[in-house]
DNA sequence: TTTTTTGCAAAACCTTTGCAGTTGG
DNA sequence: CCAACTGCAAAGGTTTTGCAAAAAA
């Protein structure tokens, strides 16, 4: 798994909507499925598969086989996408829901999501200078806060 | 291990230099530490530490759990880092031989290491939109390559 | 001799895979 | 009914940890 940049990203504004893509992909609506895009709904911020096998209940939605088996799927069709934003396990979240980019402060872990805007000078520096078109949705940007940066 | 940025780099241009500091730091020089750092030395590009435990030679030089105890150590004084360009494990080399950063292609994997004149640009920008001192030498630039970029 | 370091073994952690049974359409 | 999907169990790959023996200073 060396590189394999993402589906095109679906947007899907609720629940219905999301079962709806998953069935014109020929995916079905099972229970674990149908969990498991509600824990992405009820989610704030990109979640471990682990979290998401709990669910929005407290209680066990899935299979942790399942989960993976089922993030996977949902992200080949556009619907999911997962990030890295340090050590650890993945990051998972609805394509829609999820920033166009992270900065992650390397001394006290603080991290916050970039919006468009910022990162579009970001992309022209990198277009520029390495002719490539960066996404920084998938590793974050890293580096130090300002506060962090000073104690350095 | 969310967030623990490097110990600042120190440059040993060579063995010896290297096992000196090892010493002035308190730290022994075993076989293993030895042979570790040869293989660092000997390396073109990070290796995994999978490679650096068989070592310049064909024979394997120590015990996986040496090496990682090792790496920790070395990274601990400034001597080694370690970059993740992408899934998989993580990659060690010693600090003096690190590029200031990578940028890799989300399409066909290829990482190429980023000077650091085209890193500062990068960097700067990243400084006005987000007042961060971004260091892109833990985690890549990853984009598509102006070749991937046009199949896409 | 004293403290660090080693190798081995075991475990932790995240993720994938095989399989037989269940379920959605 | 049939293909897709599930849970369970087991394994895979990477990294960490415990501990008694070995080695560096």
């Amino acid at each position: 798994m060396t590189a394999s940049h993402p589906a095109p990203a679906v947007v899907a504004s609720d629940l219905d909507e999301a079962l709806a893509l998953v069935r014109e992909r020929g995916l079905r609506v099972s229970s674990a499925r149908r969990l498991l895009l509600e824990a992405l709904f009820a989610a704030d911020g990109p979640q471990t598969a682990d979290e998401l096998a709990v669910g929005a209940g407290g209680t066990a939605a899935a299979d942790p086989a399942s989960v993976y088996r089922n993030l996977e799927r949902l992200e080949a069709i556009g619907l999911v996408r997962h990030v890295h934003l340090g050590h650890g396990p993945g990051l998972y979240a609805l394509a829609g829901s999820l920033a166009d980019g992270y900065v992650v402060c390397d001394g006290c872990g603080k991290r916050k999501a970039a919006t468009s805007e910022q990162l579009e000078h970001v992309r022209s520096t990198v277009r520029e200078e390495f002719g490539y078109e960066a996404a920084f949705s998938h590793f974050p940007i890293v580096g130090l806060c300002p506060t962090c940066a000073k104690s350095a």
